[in-house]
DNA sequence: CTTTCATATGAGCATCTGTTCATATGTCCA
DNA sequence: TGGACATATGAACAGATGCTCATATGAAAG
């Protein structure tokens, strides 16, 4: 990228311009970065976590799930529309009731790679 | 938990009073939800995401990754301090100069799940 | 020891984010 | 149709977050 922070930079003979050029050239495009830090991002924040936890177990409606969190039913309300936004979980409307349940088995996988790296 | 939201919630009567009680004593602990939700932070940035990303090529130094990404020195050493507190990255020092790698092939392994999830 | 360079870090600020509160929507039942 | 109930949503506010700027630390060279 262009020369906005030369000054910051250490000096222009970069002891690491050929390590520099070979990334610039397989970078990925952005919006797929964009992406991928938007997905993780639903992950990462305890109240969306709990709820795709609870969800592991088994389909449940938005009520139950204030219930077991000890949360508001607007505030599981909004996590829900974010962690459904990212596809991650699906709902199906039965008369008041709605519920929700996990879209696919990449919530799961996903967590339990990180579990993974923590558990070392 | 207990009825904080009790004006909030459905009737006592919950019609999953079992789901939901099933499901209360298979959470696991407080902690071990927010070290998962605190490391998918960690992932859940525009700017950490490129400089994992970066780093999938090769090892590099600070002012390397700042010409890459095309940000500050400062801004990186910040971004750089925090995923080194994941243990997502590890550092070596060779005189001035230090530079970072991925820790291990959790971080592939766990971008690589998402990128699946993002590809359907 | 002083200078220079690469990196790290603290303070301050603007933006983003998650919750609450009030209210709207949608469904069932009398 | 009106009332009760489950869920959704918009506005507002408090706390978290990422950047910049200034400066500190650490290492090599003179």
């Amino acid at each position: 990228m262009i020369d906005q922070y030369d000054n910051e930079r250490c000096d222009s003979n970069c002891p690491h311009a050929d390590a520099v050029e070979r990334v610039l050239h397989h970078m990925p495009p952005e919006d797929e970065l964009l992406d991928l830090a938007e997905l993780f991002k639903v992950f990462g924040d305890t109240t969306r976590m709990k709820i795709l936890y609870v969800l592991f177990a088994s389909e449940l409606c938005v009520c139950d799930i204030a219930e077991i969190l000890g949360m508001s039913q607007s505030a599981v309300s909004h996590q829900l529309r974010i962690i459904k936004q990212a596809k991650l979980i699906k709902n199906r409307r039965d008369g008041k009731t709605v519920y929700y349940s996990l879209a696919d088995d990449h919530v799961k996988t996903i967590i339990g790679m990180a579990k993974e790296h923590l558990e070392e």
